[in-house]
DNA sequence: TACTGGATTCACT
DNA sequence: GTGAATCCAGTAA
C-alpha cells in the first residue's frame, strides 16, 4: 500500500508544495486519479489570495484543507490550502483516474478514460466534488448529512444541502497502485 | 441593489 | 478557432 502524505506537506511555501504534488495520488473514497497537473497560487493580482474576502478567507487561514469554488456558471475547481504563514492554495487541474472509473464514467456521462479528468471542471464532476466540501480536512472523516429540521452544519462553516460521508486522502506515488 | 466578469467546457464551424 | 452556457462573488453606487 503507497504511503500516506501527512497534512503537514501542505504546511510548507505553496511554490514548494506545487510540484511535489504531481504524481500524487488523491483518494476520495474509492475515487483514486494521479495528480498530472496542478496550479500554484499565492497572492499575486491572479489568485483568489490577492484579495481577504468571505470566499478567499480559507486560503489565509488554513493548509491541507479543502478550498473549492464555483466558475462560470456551470463549473467547479478545486484546490488545496498551502503555507502554514501566508497566503496560498494549489488548483488541481488534472488526474489520471486510477479507480473507481466507473463511478466516475457514471458522473461525467462519458466513457472516454482521457477526457473523464482532463481539466479542473471534469475532475470536480468526476469526483463529485461542490462548494459543500469547503472548509472540510485532509485525513479527516466527512460527514454531512440532512437533519430533521433542515441542514446539519459539521462546522459552523459549512452548509450542507444533501448526505455525504467521505475521506480526503494522498498518497506517495505508487506503482502499481491498488485501491481498497 | 445592480452590474460585471470569471483559475472552464463543449459543440459547432 | 469561436462562441455560448450559466450563476456566484466581488465591487460600485
Amino acid at each position: 500500500m503507497p504511503r500516506l502524505v501527512p497534512l503537514r506537506f501542505f504546511s510548507h511555501p505553496t511554490l514548494e508544495v506545487a510540484p511535489q504534488l504531481i504524481g500524487k495520488i488523491l483518494d476520495v473514497d474509492g475515487v483514486c486519479g494521479r495528480i498530472v497537473e496542478v496550479e500554484a497560487y499565492t497572492d499575486d493580482p491572479a489568485s483568489h489570495g490577492y484579495r481577504r474576502t468571505e470566499r478567499s478567507e480559507i486560503m489565509f487561514e488554513t493548509y491541507g484543507h479543502v478550498y473549492v469554488y464555483f466558475i462560470y456558471g456551470m463549473y467547479y475547481c478545486l484546490n488545496f490550502t498551502t503555507d502554514r504563514d501566508n497566503v496560498g492554495a494549489i488548483l488541481i487541474r488534472a488526474v489520471e483516474p486510477l479507480s473507481g472509473i466507473e463511478v466516475m464514467r457514471k458522473r461525467r456521462g462519458i466513457h472516454d478514460l482521457r477526457k473523464l479528468c482532463s481539466g479542473p471542471g471534469k475532475l470536480c464532476e468526476a469526483f463529485g466534488i461542490d462548494l459543500d466540501f469547503n472548509w472540510t480536512k485532509i485525513g479527516e472523516r466527512v460527514k454531512l448529512y440532512h437533519g430533521k429540521s433542515g441542514l446539519v452544519r459539521t462546522s459552523p462553516r459549512i452548509g450542507i444541502s444533501k448526505a455525504t460521508d467521505l475521506q480526503w486522502r494522498f498518497f506517495e506515488a505508487g506503482s502499481p497502485f491498488v485501491s481498497r
